[in-house]
DNA sequence: TTCCTTTGCCAAAACGTTTTGGTAGTATAG
DNA sequence: CTATACTACCAAAACGTTTTGGCAAAGGAA
């Protein structure tokens, strides 16, 4: 019978063997045991030992291997962010803008992100896939459409999750997201106490809830206003919103009575300026602009910008918040909802009497 | 100096246990090597008893877990991929396009993407904890820089990776990227050989490789032709590109005898359409307009886009070879260097004779 | 003195896989 | 007939941690 061997290093790799726990505690004379429970913080172990072994894992360069930890806590400090890869959300730069604040906020709260993107048929197989495999605690969910299958799923999986956005369920989950109804009801509220009779609505892709939210909250101000619901001439455009500011403006200007335009953002909004400069309109003189002002950062507004009221808030803010509550849900097993503060822009010379409060949030 | 913790008890989660192989040996009566070695794929296992694995493992809803795997075999199936979170990288419409082509390469390997953003001091840091603590097989370093440091620590630390792009040490590690040189060199014969006596070259970021590479291409041409590099007006950019385009051409339009045109990225281009035709310069008439077009998805190009010379290439082919290739590394250990084609396409009335190959590249 | 805490350490059992080195049993060759 | 090869399975070791349940030694209280 042959003597049990000590297995090396299988790769023909010319990497030296990494240093594990052991070899530190054969280093310091310590059990494997101590070395673990004084890297980790806990209270049974002396200072002085804590001492020596905190420098000679400097010394001999250990780093604990994150697959064993994750393996044996259960834990991998990960958490999935599955797109859907249909060709078009990944140039909106909506979605930049979000990936920032989870990115910064993921590396200060020492967790990774795991990206993926999958077909919109495999998106529930990729879930299924994470869920199982052990490889993540928690997901990200963007742009919730109604009846959503993705959050039916991680529901019922019973795995923390949160979502970019809140749909008819929204009781039931973690998500994070802006007030979409009372800003746009406050919207369509200061345009008309503006003296505007008609105006434009070029919203965004109604398939996704923020768009399908916002056009319910215009509506519900113009009937809590009594005026009929041809005082606004409703534009949806599609996902993602190049382009559509444009043409879409293009098309409001041959309506009849036409003075405001309001944007579902401020993408649709610079798009849309361009349109009226060209039919010579002038914003703040012949037409008022009201828009969405998610705060994207490469976008440079025209030098008239001043002459747009926004209301204003931040994606990468989102984004970070996006983090930071799967993480609690992955920690503390509570789930709760953000609201992300939006502030008013109003530009010269518009009358604020309509806005239920100035400072949405605080 | 964290807190001391106290000893913890194993909460109890309300999910219900994941079923292991021990769960579908003990159910099938086999062992767990069986299992194992069944659902590998192995030769030693009856064609019989494979299907009874398979269809129990699905009845039971098993899947291995992915952290026992990595533990054992070494492999995580994951590349990091290291931002550097400056504020301005991520709003750069040619990161994301290359962030698509990697996406979806790494889906369809099998892979996971561990994206980071680090700031730029901590970059190593975040690459020598990913390559001590195994939570990745191998990296795609971005943007790179005359001396590296990223590329070096990588080296030496002898672990896969790939640049997008090449600096001075391009031997040494696998790399992807466009003919920067082969390109610039014959964009700058093609105008000169179309009769312009004087073009302005606006490039990008000469901290980073492509733009100094796209520099001396100019002046090697130039020189090659006997012209003065005074022929050539030349005005760096900064990273990202954004702006630069428009101040950058209305200054060259300012310049005397500046008759064409050539743009580090079309991006970069379109800005400056819009600052010539505002100047009553038209593309294909008065000037030349010759860029390096990354085939961006979401840049709708003007109407009169068909007056400007491209050399186009993709980025997203570019992210996806850069997956492939470091996947390579981990499977096969081999280094290699990949050049993503190029194409010309010559705006009306452009004689192509400078150039040396119309396709560089099947 | 005796008894009870507290302090500081440790051996061993997990965690859930893959891989090694087998061994019966059957078929094939000589 | 025996020797050999192949087929189909398995027990146990290993991967590198964390956590459990200890146990001596020292200190304090009675």
């Amino acid at each position: 019978m042959a003597p049990r061997q000590e297995r090396q290093n299988r790769g023909t790799t010319g990497t030296p063997r990494k240093v594990t726990i052991k070899d530190l505690a054969a280093e310091l004379g310590l059990s494997i045991t101590t070395i673990s429970r004084a890297l980790n913080g806990y209270s049974d172990v002396g200072e002085k030992t804590r001492k020596r072994v905190v420098e000679g894992a400097r010394r001999l360069g250990y780093t604990p291997n994150r697959n064993a930890q994750r393996l044996v806590t259960r834990r991998s400090h990960s958490i999935a962010w599955v797109q859907s890869d249909d060709d078009n959300k990944f140039v909106d730069p909506h979605f930049v803008e979000v990936m920032v604040g989870v990115l910064r906020e993921a590396r200060q709260s020492h967790y990774d992100i795991v990206m993926t993107s999958e077909t919109p048929q495999r998106q529930i197989a990729a879930y299924e896939r994470y869920v199982s495999d052990g490889s993540v605690d928690g997901f990200i969910v963007d742009l919730p459409q109604p009846g959503d299958p993705r959050i039916k799923f991680l529901r019922e999986a019973g795995v923390p999750f949160v979502v970019h956005g809140r749909n008819e369920q929204a009781d039931d989950y973690g998500w994070v997201d802006v007030d979409n109804y009372g800003n746009f009801y406050n919207l369509a509220r200061l345009i008309v106490s503006n003296g505007h009779k008609r105006f434009a609505f070029i919203n965004g892709d109604e398939r996704f809830m923020y768009a399908t939210t916002r056009r319910k909250a215009v509506e519900d101000a113009l009937r809590d206003m009594g005026l009929s619901q041809d005082s606004c001439l409703y534009l949806r455009g599609t996902h993602p919103m190049f382009e559509a500011g444009y043409q879409l403006t293009e098309l409001a200007l041959g309506e009849p009575g036409v003075t405001a335009f309001l944007y579902s953002s401020v993408l649709l909004a610079v798009e849309g300026m361009s349109a009226l400069s060209r039919a010579g309109r002038k914003p703040g003189r012949d037409v008022m602009i009201a828009a969405m002002n998610d705060e994207l950062q490469y976008l440079h507004l025209p030098h008239d910008g001043a002459n747009m009221t926004f209301v204003r808030s931040s994606l990468r803010a989102a984004g970070r918040a996006l983090v930071a509550e799967v993480i609690r849900q992955c920690e503390r097993n509570k789930v709760s909802g953000t609201l992300i503060p939006s502030l008013f822009d109003l530009a010269e010379g518009v009358d604020p009497a309509a806005i239920r409060d100035k400072v949405l949030f605080a």
